[in-house]
DNA sequence: TAAATTAGCGCACAACTGTACGCTCAAATT
DNA sequence: AATTTGAGCGTACAGTTGTGCGCTAATTTA
């Protein structure tokens, strides 16, 4: 029952395409929520989501084929929210601030702010279903084509090089996000500082054998 | 029932412990064949883990309080071997052959031969039980501090560097078995020459910062 | 040789799972 | 106003799980 309160009359305001998306939406939402530090897609049931979100068990059906239809649609969001993350973090750059440290600062944000869905996507990148793990990285491959292609208009590096440097990058900054989701403000911060260091090995080294 | 064959003499020779190790030892091959690309240690079941042993499901708890200790024992296993791969791919730089290559080269090896092992470690770093991810982040600390002294000594970087270049660089290798895992022979070559050419960006980026 | 230890077993049980089936009743369509 | 649609529910069932308990039978110890 997602309404059961007679005297709410927005209930009765709503179309049931809008109660329907009400309803997605609390499913969704309540499968993130239970994906902490200790739960991952493959270890949450179809009845814990359905408890979770106030409805029966068998009104999950309604709105996703299986718990995998729900778990591609988790991942789809996650990606999404750091694809949206990214553009906000080049107007940053744009506005004054190094590439490096912008993009670092913008990212560790993510993490923290976002932990859980972060985590989704750290844990089925390396997860068991084939199809998570395939769509993680078609995210991932996203993030390092976007990157290669500011590096490569940015730089002037060649395009070779250049994706070279972006794929090492994002896998750097995943690897240091992985240990961050979970590390003090202290630590987060201190993780930062290697990370930024650590980049620019990469782009120093890939401005080396640029002009070779 | 370990052996049923009352005619088979091996077992009569066989001292308890002997064979009580045994038994142990099918519990933890059995629980590594159930790691395929399909289950991870938190969907194993004991019951599952009991009947590829072929033992009765309450046995198992001869052997190990949990299937948790289970896990870990698995993770040290898979760990130790890493490592003993290592020391290997040291004494084969000493023969000859760049440092880089010979590692990357050697590791891509592991992961083939053992992917089973090396899925585990990369799952239960990213896993649900903060027990297994602290267990496996050990081994990479392990693996970097190694990598450390190694860089250090064989290039006179200052000890700050070596240990933010190594970090780096086992990052990027671990990131590469990744994908490796699951990829043609083909793939495989090819993950392993962008990976040696990343990790020189960052001997590079390394060498350079020492330099200023 | 007698007694003690113990690896392994079968049985039992409560908890939980996914999902098939048919119902309700409000919204949408005709 | 009459009909169709469909989101959500309750019941039900077979399957699987972890684990407690007490037994057997063989090795080890005394």
């Amino acid at each position: 029952m997602v309404n059961s309160n007679a005297f709410e009359p927005a209930v009765s305001m709503m179309t049931r395409q809008q109660q329907k998306q009400k309803t997605r939406r609390a499913i969704i939402d309540a499968a993130f929520n239970l994906l902490d530090e200790q739960r991952s897609l493959s270890s949450v049931s179809l009845r814990e989501v359905a408890r979770a979100a106030g409805i029966a068990p068998t009104s999950f059906y309604r709105h996703f084929k299986d718990i995998d239809e729900l778990g591609l649609t988790l991942v789809d969001e996650a990606g999404l929210a750091l694809r949206q993350l990214m553009r906000q973090a080049r107007s940053r750059i744009d506005a004054g601030g190094g590439v490096i440290s912008t993009s670092v600062n913008t990212f560790m944000e993510f993490v923290v702010s976002n932990s859980n869905e972060f985590r989704l996507l750290l844990r089925e990148h390396s997860g068991t279903s084939p199809a998570f793990r395939a769509a993680v990285l078609r995210e991932i491959q996203h993030f390092i084509e976007e990157l290669t292609d500011y590096t490569a208009s940015h730089t002037g590096l060649n395009r070779q090089l250049a994706s070279l440097q972006a794929e090492a990058m994002v896998k750097l900054v995943f690897s240091a996000g992985a240990e961050a989701i979970d590390a003090t403000v202290a630590q987060r911060k201190e993780h930062a500082q290697r990370l930024n260091q650590q980049l620019r090995f990469i782009a120093r080294g890939a401005a080396f054998y640029a002009s070779k």
